[in-house]
DNA sequence: GCTTCCCGCCAACCT
DNA sequence: AGGTTGGCGGGAAGC
């Protein structure tokens, strides 16, 4: 399938994208061919003349076209084909939405090709659990490895139930960490297992875990891509190796933010971008004033404008965060992590949690897995829904959305509102 | 010229 | 064997 492609056999990337594929995201149009993207190849073609664009086609604003798209009440299941041909995107792209978004507990992985919906509701317990797996982490002998290593060797809660095959049912938001972490020390366990292992590793969906670990465990609240490649991958690393995973750390930054569970600043004293944790409500409302701007007021961001990319809106917003602070910081994170830890999760724990954009349609989803979202949360959510109504997410061609009539008018009101 | 990151090849992994 | 998943890095858009 992944459409797009043929028409030249197109050898390799080595050949380089070839006269530009028709932006599907973009050209792709609603109800007028729920048919298939591959069949449109033709039509598209004819685009190519309109100069072709990144920015409408990153990963961030399919993440927000793709929660617009299930964000709902009614939406439980999340079918890949269905999701690839409604955004209008080559199936590729889906996996990399849907492996972050899993990492962060609003999907979860039910079957080939099912995902189940748990939307925003599920992120205050994905990430709980990720700390606490962190803090696992750290207290144990792990702590100085590189996150990548030492998530690999670490052992999750409650686990080695060990599933493969079996029970579409339950295998949820631990589903991802229990296959990676029972890797464990068993040298050569099966050498099946750690080929596959191997493989997870070096997932997207891992890579997320790990990166939002190191928000959450870290002091500083800001870091570089290149900064978290190093703590991530650790030292000794080959050039080139840092290269890809710097790459995905960008498309996990693109897809995060699009949530609003990171953003994108700049470091006091370099032009090096880094990405900032949103964690508290508070900082949240700043946020809501500075974006409920009138449409044609707002400062657009003079980069990349995917998804709510509120890059260089803010500045005032925090503190001033010196590259140099920070990585004296970062330097004894790993020591300070057991500390920071029990700080975060004495200091009222999630309820300092920040969801995306969308109001938590999935609110009344209290159930995740088998944590159950207790009343303060719940509390919480609520409040969020009122800020969601003035915190417009940025669509930029919801036009060419196969998004709902419904779900568009829901959105444009928002957007009115404004 | 450097940063950002889309694109799609192709191998690993299922079924 | 055929379909699904997703790592990976080339290379072009964006700045």
């Amino acid at each position: 399938m992944d459409a797009a492609a043929p028409a030249g056999p197109s050898t390799s990337s080595s050949a380089g994208p070839p006269a530009q594929p028709p932006p599907p995201s973009m050209a792709l149009h609603p109800a007028a061919q729920g048919g298939g993207a591959g069949a449109s190849a033709g039509v598209l073609k004819s685009c190519r003349h309109h100069a072709y664009s990144r920015k409408q086609k990153s990963l961030g604003l399919l993440c927000s076209n793709f929660v617009a798209l299930y964000d709902r009440e009614d939406v439980e299941a999340v079918g890949l084909d269905d999701a690839a041909k409604r955004l209008g995107v080559e199936r590729r792209r889906i996996y990399d939405i849907v492996n972050v978004l899993e990492s962060v507990g609003i999907l979860v992985r039910r079957a080939k090709n099912r995902y189940a919906w748990l939307g925003f509701a599920g992120v205050p317990a994905a990430l709980k659990e990720l700390k606490e797996r962190a803090l696992k982490e750290a207290s144990g002998s792990v702590a100085s490895l590189p996150l990548e290593e030492s998530s690999a060797a670490n052992v999750s809660d409650d686990e080695d139930d060990d599933k493969l095959g079996d029970a579409d049912e339950d295998e949820d938001v631990e589903k991802l960490s229990q296959s990676v972490d029972n890797l464990s020390d068993k040298p050569d366990a099966s050498s099946c297992r750690l080929r596959s292992d191997h493989r997870k590793e070096k997932s997207l969906g891992l890579l997320t875990q790990n990166f939002v670990k190191l928000f959450l465990t870290m002091e500083v609240k800001t870091i570089s891509l290149d900064e978290a490649a190093r703590l991530l991958l650790g030292e000794g690393h080959a050039e080139s190796n840092m290269r890809t995973k710097v790459r995905r750390l960008y498309d996990i930054a693109n897809v995060l933010s699009s949530l609003n569970l990171i953003e994108k600043t700049h470091q006091a004293d370099t032009r090096k971008p880094a990405f900032r944790w949103l964690g508290q409500p508070k900082r949240k409302l700043e946020n809501t004033a500075n974006i409920a701007l009138p449409l044609d007021r707002k400062i657009i961001p003079n980069k990349r404008a995917f998804g709510t990319d509120l890059t260089n809106i803010d500045n005032k917003r925090g503190r001033m965060d010196s590259t140099i602070e920070n990585k004296s910081k970062l330097l004894q994170g790993g020591t300070n992590i057991v500390k920071a830890f029990e700080r975060q999760l004495g200091q009222g724990s999630r309820s300092d949690f920040v969801y995306g954009p969308f109001h938590p349609a999935g609110a009344k989803k209290q159930e995740i897995g088998n944590h159950t979202v207790r009343e303060k949360e719940r509390k919480t959510i609520q409040d969020w829904e009122n800020l969601a109504v003035s915190f417009r997410p940025q669509y930029q061609n919801q036009g060419e959305l196969n998004i709902p009539l419904p779900i568009l008018l829901d959105i444009s009101y928002k957007i009115v509102i404004m």
